[in-house]
DNA sequence: TCCGTAGTACGGCGATCGTCAAACTACACT
DNA sequence: AGTGTAGTTTGACGATCGCCGTACTACGGA
């Protein structure tokens, strides 16, 4: 079972969370969210799958409290919209407010994410070859 | 004074730096580089003034061991190039490895950047108007 | 050889980070 | 009303971060 936007989904409750405007959107905060993995793979996997997610689907290998602590810090820098639904909670990228702030940003940082996976082989669960930082020889511009 | 390749400049000395190679580049590490406000600095100012640049032009607004440790942490994420000449340190953009790892990610970063300074108006020297985090109505999509 | 300049190494400081477990709240369903 | 599910809150933990000052090294030039 997916928990994607379903008819007859129940309608959003009470509770109400805090979401910074588009225009305060700041890009230090998003690429710091950004930096961390569990949060990249969140944002990822919001990025294609269109529409509202609820945060059971992404089954993260942490606990729940971090988990909630994740899209807390995606929500309050921007990057995703969080809302409840019955007892969940919805989660959708902020696609229209990045690209709007930064345009390209998020695309490109999604394109680069895809590419390193592809290149260190399926990374989505964390356990892979990375090879260690060796010597030298860099090729600067 | 400058300290830009000049010519007659000192060649590199004994002392050696370690880098890491351009396929070693990880996405995250750039991104947590990038996500401090004086590293991005850093990064802009060598974007937009190609060549080396000893430390020393940068000036920034911290201490010489805080600056040595922002510049040592761009070197070991592969963001920038680093070489001893003489006395001096230069540094300089690794663009052409972040560009075959990362196509775009540099050039729509640097692009959010300037955005975000010009809207916050010149946010160069940190002390600008930053308005606090206001209540909600994103606008996801 | 001595001095000045450029940058490093070494702690150390308080703040933040990612993580967890335990106890709790909000909702749906029976 | 009672139960189960989904997520929150709190407080703690070790690790890392950004920052500093002090003492140090490496080099160039007088």
């Amino acid at each position: 079972m997916q928990t994607q936007t379903t008819p007859t989904a129940p309608q959003a409750t009470g509770r109400s969370l805090e979401h910074p405007r588009r225009e305060a959107i700041r890009l230090e905060d998003v690429l710091h969210a950004l930096a961390d993995p569990m949060r990249m793979r969140v944002v990822r996997t919001l990025a294609e799958r269109p529409g509202e997610l609820s945060c059971s689907v992404f089954d993260l290998p942490v606990s729940k409290s971090t988990t909630t602590h994740h899209f807390r810090v995606l929500r309050e820098c921007g990057v995703i919209h969080q809302i409840y639904r019955g007892t969940a909670k919805m989660n959708a990228l902020r696609r229209a407010d990045l690209d709007a702030m930064f345009p390209g940003l998020l695309d490109s940082v999604l394109a680069a994410a895809a590419l390193q996976e592809g290149r260190l082989g399926s990374g989505r669960d964390g356990k892979s070859a990375r090879p260690e930082p060796g010597s030298a020889r860099p090729a600067g511009g």
